[in-house]
DNA sequence: GTTGACCTTCCCATTGTGGGAAGGTGCAGG
DNA sequence: CCTGCACCTTCCCACAATGGGAAGGTCAAC
């Protein structure tokens, strides 16, 4: 099939799919005579492993990691699950540095009347902060 | 003072200041005669201002915003209050989708042993999900 | 044979940040 | 005075992952 029907199939889109080829995440697709790639349905759900991985957070390199780890019969589990609690504790820390600013901007907005008179303590707070604003770690 | 100290002081790198005046985010700094920049007290909080706004995860757009908003002494407060709102609205957005994944690979990580074994939940459902694969929207 | 829907590659833009090169400046110690 | 070092300047490159779009080839239907 086309690249467009695989696309469609995979929900990965056409652009994706010569992107992840390009970037060696995926072999490269078999090739008619008139130059166009063939894709078959093994191709199809490798891109579909790919939109999942990708759909639940994973980066290109984790998928890569991923697909490594699905085509070896032979790997320890281990390594899988070790992956998966390694991205959820990712995710479980982003969540909380997400709530400490949300707390930080519910404060400010609280204080904020946010009718038509000029004075707004969040542009104040921005400017000389009082007390708790938060300074998170680097993003990943 | 020079942008070294300036950057020091308000907790922005030399990089993203040169960044910020490129971008005409910030004014462009006073020049001494042999061409460094030259920065004031008042540039200083005005970088400490663009700092703490990104810290709480605003886009440089936002910061732009409420630059404005700031120099504005005439804007109803409620705009203010708005931004902020909505930027509190995108952080719950992007929590809960975040959780929903979490709640996903977690489901999955339950199942698999984790041990020497090679066989694996995780990698079989994202081969081919059973039921609760989650599809998050398009991230801003 | 033309039209329209495909496909191909190639380049550019995004967001915000850092790295690093090549070159000028300024100060301190010898 | 010279040397070295720490600072400054601009300019280009890279990142991650994706989309937009141009210029051109192909195929099928009418």
């Amino acid at each position: 099939m086309n690249i467009g029907e695989a696309s469609e199939r995979s929900g990965v889109s056409a652009k994706m799919i010569r992107y992840y080829e390009g970037v060696g995440l995926l072999p490269s697709a078999a090739r008619r005579t008139n130059g166009y790639r063939d894709f078959g349905d093994q191709e199809v759900a490798l891109l579909q492993f790919v939109r999942r991985t990708r759909d639940l957070g994973f980066s290109l390199e984790e998928v890569s990691t991923l697909l490594a780890l699905w085509s070896d019969k032979k790997r320890p589990s281990r390594e899988v699950k070790r992956l998966a609690e390694a991205h959820i504790a990712d995710l479980e820390r982003r969540i909380r540095e997400m709530r400490a600013v949300m707390k930080t901007l519910r404060g400010l907005a609280q204080h904020c009347h946010g009718d038509e008179r000029s004075d707004c303590p969040i542009l104040d707070d921005l400017a000389a902060p009082r007390r708790t604003t938060v300074r998170p770690a680097k993003r990943r």
